[in-house]
RNA sequence: CGGAGCGUAGCUCAGCCUGGUAGAGCGCCAGCUUUGGGAGCUGGAUGUCGCAGGUUCGAAUCCUGUCGCUCCGACCA
């Protein structure tokens, strides 16, 4: 592609709407336009890549065994009615683009096609020798997101693969699964990212198990907690883990009320009452949809508000108002205790609340607390079960290791989604026996648009992008300088037709620019390896490579900088 | 949904408080010089000041409404 037809200039100033250093190299480097809050234009630069990101995902998606087809945007209201998704995705959550037609029906955008496909696919099965089956498609998704953020991280619309396997049974899930988890990896090493796989919470698709691919940036939006001697890694949202636990007290003492006067938060009052932080307790009123909760955790520890709707299996969970503590405890916010709470508010706590000797906690009265509290003794054992948020330090769950904390972007999440939509829209089968059972699905997305926003992420330095040879929109910049020079002119033409003859995708640079603009903007662009001639190298019948990656360049003849070429973008000899 | 901010040239922004008919830098166009990391000089073009109403002799500026964008929070496959 010659750059001076080329659609998509480069700007010398950051965009002010930008928020991360990848919104604002795609801003700069002229990959992406924003058109409104959360929706771009894929510029030409940008387009290229993801077409590369989109054939490496087809590719691992068809050695998985999976098909590729096509399901509208477009979809009706009567499909998420059936699978019981309507409501929550528009009313509750509000994430769905829905509206109606010129004829009064309501219809929606797709922010994801389980009721679509699952509609094709209850068309398609009718015997357990129709399974398994696993299909993909690459398009557009719509979501209102309450709030879009970092360019293309969090978009309104996006480009997203995402594909559903059909099995029989829970054995063949497993095998659905673990092919899609193999490809996912194969991605994520074809295209380059240092990443990790980690375990996730469902959330609100369902399903029993899932996974996430997480890119490692410290601008991730997710916080992942990994072992630093086994293989665990998970989602924050999900991960669990062992807390130190300390010699008790040998005997239980009287318990006692202890005035404190303003004292909020654990640290002041385990300083004020003598005792170690861990002896004293958070104790959180939740509302639960219509009820309240009140959730203990050792006072060390937060409350992670996911595990707590898990358990309870609540479609809403937030903090209680300071009106509503002051009502149910009687006292304002700081003060609230599993002792002498209303009937109605029921009590679960986190296991490390439990196995204290002499522990302390609120005492539903503002400024007082009690210490030397027991379980058994002075009130009975709440309902147990793990809440607490996994943080750094913390141990790992599944060995001696300890727990470290990064963030990550997610751009995979694959789930075992079971029979629940199946079941809803009676996707069901004939087994050898003759019994109609619902087929057992799995759903696996993988964001393309995001994944091009992560690499950049993951790879960029002061300059500009530094694109890996997978996934990057050409794979020279020819850069010619003293172009109003006859002989590098002529020569800069034959070194880019030889090139693209030899298969090597190339941005040319023509225009009559100084040196100082070619190289900022090349630098920008980012692409693997930059070719430059002048005067200088022409007389000298050289080429002057430079890598991306790569301080300092070298001079080599054409021949030498092709083979180089091809070896490091792994095209053939 | 709650709180806040911003819409002025292609981009980044000043002007607004204290009303008097619109500016800078970069970019763009022309010419000359320069020519390996965004060079210099000279000349030039560019705006219904987001939109609508109101106040006023007069509104980018004050008031009201509205639309858009952004930030913080709540929320979130």
């Amino acid at each position: 592609m010659r750059q001076s037809r080329h659609v998509g200039r480069t700007l010398r100033e950051t965009p002010k709407d930008a928020q991360t250093a990848a919104h604002a190299l795609m801003l700069r480097a002229g990959f992406i336009q924003q058109v409104s809050a959360g929706v771009y234009n894929y510029l030409p630069l940008l387009y290229r890549t993801l077409t590369k990101i989109s054939q490496i995902v087809r590719e691992e998606m068809e050695r998985a065994g999976a098909e590729e087809l096509l399901m509208p945007a477009l979809q009706p209201r009567e499909l998420w009615e059936e699978s019981g998704r309507w409501k929550r995705y528009t009313a509750v959550d509000g994430i769905m683009f829905a509206f109606k037609d010129r004829r009064g029906s309501t219809v929606c955008l797709g922010p994801t096609h389980e009721e679509v496909v699952t509609d094709i696919l209850r068309k398609e099965i009718s015997s357990y020798k129709d399974l398994p089956k696993c299909v993909f498609q690459i398009q557009t998704k719509f979501r209102d997101e309450i709030r879009p953020r970092f360019g293309l991280i969090r978009a309104r619309e996006f480009i997203m693969k995402d594909a559903y396997s059909f099995d029989a049974d829970e054995a063949g899930l497993e095998q659905s699964y673990e092919a899609m988890r193999q490809a996912y990896h194969r991605v994520c090493q074809r295209i380059g990212f240092r990443y990790r796989e980690v375990e996730a919470d469902p959330g609100a698709i369902g399903g029993s198990g899932s996974s996430e691919f997480m890119v490692l940036a410290d601008t991730g939006e997710e916080t992942i907690l990994f072992c630093d001697r086994c293989q665990y890694a998970a989602n924050q949202e999900k991960a669990e883990s062992r807390l130190q636990e300390y010699p008790q007290d040998p005997e239980p003492l009287p318990m006692e009320e202890v005035y404190g006067k303003g004292l909020i938060g654990v640290e002041p009052l385990a300083e004020f009452l003598k005792i170690p932080v861990w002896k004293t307790t958070k104790t959180l009123i939740y509302q639960a949809d219509d009820r309240f909760v009140a959730v203990m955790v050792r006072g060390d520890c937060d409350v992670n508000e996911i595990k707590v709707a898990n358990y309870l299996g609540c479609q809403s969970l937030k903090l209680a108002t300071p009106e509503q503590i002051k009502e149910l405890t009687g006292a304002e916010v700081g003060y609230a205790g599993p002792i002498g709470l209303p009937a109605e508010v029921r009590i679960i706590a986190d296991h490390y609340v439990n196995n204290r000797v002499n522990f302390e906690c609120g005492a539903n009265k503002t400024d007082h607390h009690n210490i030397n509290v027991n379980f058994g003794r002075d009130l009975p054992l709440p309902e147990f079960g793990d809440f607490k948020i996994a943080r750094a330090g913390h141990g790992c769950p599944r060995c001696d290791g300890v727990l470290q904390e990064t963030r990550g972007i997610e751009i995979g999440h694959i789930f075992k989604l079971g029979t629940k939509y199946s079941e809803a829209m009676e996707c069901v089968y004939l087994d050898a026996q003759g019994q109609r059972r619902p087929v057992v699905m799995g759903c696996y997305g993988i964001g393309i648009t995001r994944i091009a926003a992560a690499w950049i992420e993951q790879h960029h330095d002061d300059k500009g992008i530094i694109w890996g040879p997978a996934i990057a929109p050409y794979h020279v910049h020819l850069t010619p300088l003293n172009l109003e020079d006859d002989q590098v002119r002529q020569r800069a033409e034959e070194v880019y037709q030889r090139l693209q003859d030899e298969g090597i995708e190339v941005l040319y640079d023509d225009r009559p620019l100084r040196a100082g603009e070619k190289f900022s903007d090349a630098d920008l662009i980012g692409l693997p390896i930059r070719l430059t001639l002048s005067k200088r190298t022409v007389a000298a019948g050289q080429i002057e490579f430079k890598e991306r990656t790569q301080p300092k360049p070298d001079l080599l003849d054409l021949d030498t900088a092709i083979a180089r070429i091809k070896e490091i973008c792994g095209l053939k000899g």
